[in-house]
DNA sequence: TTAGAATTTCAAATAAAATTGAAATGGTGG
DNA sequence: CCACCATTTCAATTTTATTTGAAATTCTAA
């Protein structure tokens, strides 16, 4: 099927089932749009220590010490996962002292909000 | 850090971020609630492929040999792709003859929507 | 300065997800 | 029944993501 012209293809397709021209050029255009914007965020957020972090943040900001607390994970996994979610702009963080306190983003919220409500 | 008690954590802390003992307790409510439910949909929209299949659908509902036609993939890629959707809820489908005609649900249009407006 | 704390970074190990092609399934039309 | 078509399933492979612990970094307080 992979190689079949449209032609081919069109007059196998069952009747009540027959996709216009038009039709057919706009989920064409669909599917070319580009995803990777839309999916930097939902990969950041699918994960479950990813959500939890921005579940929390969502209530308070957070130095890292406190996360690595409450959730009774290691610095580095921890780490792994704050930058994922800084990169894609669902966190940001400022220094005071050396802790570094992680605060969700407008982004971050409205992301959460989107999905979770 | 990992096994010090909240007690000692607390005496470290920086002042201007002192947490109160209410909303470490919300913020501990907030991690332990359960992450499954939204990862689901949340996991099987975040692929470049699915994301794309989605869109398509939303315009208008599609057979696998048009989806293969149109996305230039091999029947054993998009089925793979279209049980993911189809396990979270996000598409279905029905038969026609030998043709298996897939559709985004509402949930699915609901989630696109959320995303992407 | 110097020891120590909070955090990140790195590379190695592990785990999870995606791709592939071949084979199986199940319907269709002759 | 038979050959064929659309599709799924399966196991093997490849790719990508996550976890781990140790080492590096950077600040701090004494």
């Amino acid at each position: 099927m992979q190689d079949k012209s449209l032609h081919q293809l069109r007059s196998k397709i069952p009747p009540d089932y027959n996709i216009s021209a038009d039709v057919l050029e706009k989920v064409r255009k669909a599917i070319e749009d580009e995803t990777k914007k839309t999916l930097k965020f939902l990969r950041a957020i699918s994960h479950p220590t990813r959500l939890r972090i921005l579940r929390a943040l969502r209530i308070n900001e957070l130095c890292v010490c406190v996360l690595v607390y409450l959730m009774r994970m290691k610095y580095s996994k921890l780490s792994y996962h704050l930058k994922i979610l800084k990169d894609a702009g669902l966190v940001e963080f400022r220094k005071d002292r050396n802790f570094l306190i992680y605060k969700i983003t407008d982004l971050g919220k409205k992301v959460l909000k989107d999905i979770e409500g």
